[in-house]
DNA sequence: ACTGATGTTAGTACCAACTACTAAATGAGG
DNA sequence: CCTCATTTAGTAGTTGGTACTAACATCAGT
């Protein structure tokens, strides 16, 4: 019994296949030594799809996702919002945004969703940051639903001071003090 | 003349095809009112692959696609380290990083290079960043080449100290000071 | 009106990578 | 030994093509 018992096998085979799409029921016979014919069962009992279904799908998927990276332009989910008083965001930390050794999100992802945010509450044309003081509390995971919440504190001479506080159920994870250079229609008065 | 003339066709035939890979022969004959074989022999003299090929292309670029933007973790391409003293990182400027309006990079790329800088010349198996005062001194836009050189101040009692300088030829648009926790092998005489 | 070049269409044989189906061989367990 | 599950073999048909040959069609120039 060199091979794998059929329940083993199919396994495995989902396996290969979600890892690697491209790979024919050939080259998957070769690899498990058995026939075309078993592979074939063993698709139609996953429902796996053929080769070029599998493709099709990657790049039906893919060009889909270059959209939603290029939406990436703010990191998390405002919602709640009153334009240059304060605003709610979510962020659900994800695969991407963490460390494979111990799935901790990177800290700049946190330092986005808080930059976004501030950048968002602030109702002119331009609102750039200036400075910020960041502080990490604790570390937000893989799964982490994460609120951030800012709050403008005080807006005067194209300066806007903005306090984020991030929570993970209930719990600080991060919180920040935030300067916005902003322009805008005000700009002709002062 | 109802339909096109060759030449014609085979720009919009061009056209038609990059912005939907998944058209084959028959619709594009259909399309443009002629056989299938004049399809094929546009194809065949634009050098345009077939159907199949034309998918997998997609699915394969986009697969890359993913790789390189979970391989995001790091913000920078890293140019010269020495472990616990000091980084340099190069970071360039690309669409999805700016503002629209205004072509200026968003605030958090710049401090996401900082911050994984500071994450990368850190030699121990652990390092997060537990506080930052950052400023932003001149915009970064669309294009720009920002090196970006840490420089490790001090690590004591778990707690590395770095500050951050980054650049646009010669110019000075970023700092920052960071504040890293580690933990590593010194963590069982800690 | 005839000739030639260019362009278009038709048709055949072949391919990869399948699906769908039937049928036979093999195995492992009671 | 028998039996049921599993595996393999084999055939016909499908899609979306390649590669090639051959037959038109069209128009331009002489």
């Amino acid at each position: 019994m060199a091979k794998y018992k059929k329940r083993e096998r199919q396994e495995l085979l989902i396996e290969r296949v979600s890892t690697d799409p491209f790979l024919t029921d050939e080259r998957l016979s070769e690899m498990f030594e058995v026939s075309i014919q078993t592979i074939r069962l063993d698709r139609l009992e996953l429902n796996i799809p053929e080769l070029r279904e599998r493709i099709k799908h990657v790049a039906r998927e893919e060009t889909d996702k270059i959209r939603s990276l290029s939406l990436q332009e703010v990191v998390g989910e405002i919602i709640d919002i009153e334009l240059n008083h304060h605003a709610l965001s979510l962020f659900i930390v994800e695969e991407g945004h963490v460390f494979r050794k111990n799935q901790i999100a990177r800290g700049h992802y946190l330092f986005a969703q808080a930059n976004s945010l501030c950048v968002a509450v602030i109702d002119e044309p331009l609102a750039l940051t200036k400075s910020a003081q960041i502080e990490f509390i604790k570390p937000a995971k893989l799964g982490d639903k994460v609120i951030s919440k800012a709050v403008v504190v005080s807006m005067e001479g194209r300066i806007a001071a903005i306090t984020v506080e991030s929570k993970i159920e209930q719990r600080l994870v991060f919180k920040g003090r935030f300067e916005m250079y902003y322009t805008g229609e005000g700009e002709k008065n002062g």
